[in-house]
DNA sequence: TAGTATACTGAATAGTCATTCATTTTATTA
DNA sequence: TAATAAAATGAATGACTATTCAGTATACTA
């Protein structure tokens, strides 16, 4: 499998996918389409993916990478639970709101087949759950979280609200920025609905 | 366009189609796979549907429309806003745990392009978050909700936790009943996370 | 019972595209 | 500069399948 030293043809093929894939869906999208809007021949694609699937999985890859990274990084830089959650919660809805492109990808197209579905919440994802739920726990041990929380299922709790912000927000056709929910988010999350 | 008096065969398409999408995946299903297990000739799936996509259309109106009907019915069965929100929770997690495979169609499936969520989330996923958020405008009447809450931001946080609870199950391998995490999530909805 | 309408069948069609690989171009080495 | 290796090309292949429709079977009517 050949491939030039750099990064550059791999990123170039993955930048353009981000494109076709958000404007047409990964089933009406061709590997020529990717192909051409990466300025490459359809048979290169195949230099470095094995097929059209993998570079479905390596654009979750990228993108997830960098929830992960960032995330824990923002999370270094606080230190109370309620802070740390806030700075997450920021994090995921402009990481999702900067790129909408990126954004169908991940709120929809990845969301294809049980299969796939089932591979990235193995992998990465369960990552990301594991940075909240920790989060959870120790606001547990500081005592400004309830006692009787189970951190793990707070985390998918905490994920499941967000990630329907960032679906939401997607559908919509509304230029709000996502972000701007942050605060809600973070109310609801740390309140509740009650009084 | 022909068609047998009572839905019998039309349902039998249906229910074809959920177990094979669901075992399959939408786009490895073929329209004779449907057939065969529906116990009809491939033609006939087009005297019952357009085409293809329109079969996946229709598994989804059949199971929202029982989430709307019941979620009705089960809310005008409470007076007060903290038990109607507990009867949706449990009624939802009820519905999504009790089948399989068509919960893998509902968390799944149905997700395949931007184009089809669009449909979904205007249509009857709309009319679902409309029973929801009118619980939480009820609980602020009577006071048992924060004033400060959006309904219909809050009916989407709602239901984002709801949804990521069924998105796990149906991933998950353990056979844990869904409907068993029914009394955490109304906590956490209600309490947050907070003390 | 003959005639007509309704329902169903399944083989043939028509188009699509992921993937391959023989060939060409570009880079590296001696 | 010649020889060799690495990268890249893109036309051709081969497999797949949604949909159609001419024909057959079943139900209904007079």
């Amino acid at each position: 499998m050949a491939r030039n030293s750099d990064g550059t043809k791999r990123t170039a093929i993955l930048d353009a996918a981000v494109v076709e894939i958000a404007r047409h869906g990964y089933h009406q999208t061709t590997v020529a389409m990717i192909a051409r809007r990466a300025g490459v021949a359809d048979g290169t694609i195949y230099l470095y993916f094995r097929n059209k699937e993998e570079i479905l999985f390596s654009l979750f890859e990228r993108a997830m990478g960098r929830f992960i990274s960032e995330g824990r990084s923002q999370v270094d830089q606080e230190t109370t639970a309620i802070e740390k959650l806030r700075r997450i919660v920021e994090l995921h809805l402009t990481l999702v709101g900067k790129d909408r492109d990126l954004a169908i990808i991940s709120q929809v197209e990845l969301r294809h087949s049980l299969h796939f579905m089932d591979q990235l919440s193995r992998s990465q994802v369960g990552e990301y759950l594991a940075i909240i739920s920790q989060v959870v726990a120790q606001g547990m041990e500081e005592g400004s979280f309830r006692k009787d929380l189970d951190p793990i299922f707070a985390s998918k709790a905490i994920f499941g609200v967000l990630d329907e912000m960032a679906t939401d927000w997607v559908l919509s056709h509304r230029n709000k920025r996502l972000e701007s929910q942050a605060k809600a988010v973070t109310d609801f999350l740390l309140g509740g609905l009650s009084v």
